[in-house]
DNA sequence: GCTTGACTCTGTATCTAATACAGGGATTAT
DNA sequence: ATAATCCCTGTATTAGATACAGAGTCAAGC
C-alpha cells in the first residue's frame, strides 16, 4: 500500500503528529483512509505540510495559508481576484523581508558590541533605536 | 502628567488595548501607575511594543522576544552566552529571509500565470514545487 | 462642587493554533 | 495468538490574544 501513515508523515516533515489531525480538521489536507480507518498520506501532502509549516513560521495565519493554497488560475474572467490577492501577499512578503533585515541589523549591532566588549545596562532594542536616531 | 494611558498607547502603536495588559502580565512591559491606578506608559514603552509586534508578525514567540529584550552586554566575562544567543537568532533571521524569498518566487510565478492567463486546476503550492523541480 | 460620558480597572470567558492525554481498536512481529 | 506498537476518537490544556461585564476614575461643562 503506497503512502504514509500519520506517524511517518509526522517524522518526515518534522511536525507533531497531532498537528496533522488539526490541519485536517481545518481542511488544509484531506488524506484517504485504509481499510482499518488509518489515514494515508501522499508525497503531495508532505509538500503541503512543509509549506504550511514554513508559512506559519514566517508569521502567516492558517487562514492565510489556506487561502493561498486554494487559489487557482481558473479562467480569464475569474483571474482578477486571485491576481489582486497574490499581489497583496507579495507586498506583505516584501514588508516582512524588510523588517527581518532591520532585525538583522539590530542583532549585528549587538554582536559587535559583544565582541568589542562594550558593556551596557540598557535594553538592546531601545539601544539600537537610539543609535539609529543619532546616525 | 507626562506619559500615555493604555488607550493612547494602543492607538499610537496600532495594537489592541487588551494586548497591552497581556504583555504586562507576561512581563514584557511594566508601566507605572497614576494615583487612581491607571497605567501610564512612556515613549520607550511605545518603542518596545512596536518591536514586539514586529517580531511576533515575523513568527517569533513572546518567549523569544522577551529573551531578546532582556539581553545585556554586561561585563566581558558574561558576554559569551549573549553572543551565542544573538548569533543563533541571526541565523534564524537569515533562514526566514531565505524562506520569504522563496515564497516571493512562488507568488511571482502565480502572478505571471495570472497575467498570461494560463489556467490550472492545481494547487499553486504544489504547482510551484513541480516547476521548481523541472527547472 | 456636581453631573455625565468616556475611559480604565479587574476578573473571567472566548478564540486560534497547537499539543497532550486517555481509553480503545488495528497492525506487525514473534 | 498474543504482545508491542502503532493509530483511532474525543476531550483537555497551552500560548497568544481578544472580548465582555460590572465597578471605579478622569476631565469638561455647568
Amino acid at each position: 500500500m503506497d503512502g504514509m501513515t500519520r506517524g511517518e508523515l509526522s517524522k518526515k516533515c518534522g511536525v507533531n503528529i497531532e498537528t496533522l489531525r488539526y490541519y485536517e480538521k481545518r481542511r488544509l489536507i484531506d488524506p484517504r483512509r485504509s481499510e482499518g480507518g488509518y489515514r494515508i498520506y501522499s508525497e503531495e501532502d508532505a509538500v503541503k505540510i512543509r509549506f504550511i509549516r514554513s508559512a506559519r513560521n514566517l508569521g502567516f495565519s492558517l487562514e492565510e495559508v489556506s487561502d493561498l493554497m486554494k487559489m487557482r488560475v481558473d479562467k480569464k474572467k475569474s483571474c482578477d481576484p486571485v491576481l489582486a490577492k497574490a499581489k497583496n501577499r507579495l507586498e506583505e512578503v516584501e514588508k516582512k523581508i524588510k523588517d527581518l533585515k532591520s532585525m538583522r541589523k539590530v542583532l549585528n549591532q549587538m554582536i559587535d558590541k559583544c565582541e568589542e566588549s562594550v558593556p551596557t545596562n540598557d535594553c538592546p532594542i531601545l539601544c539600537s533605536f537610539e543609535s539609529g536616531r543619532k546616525v
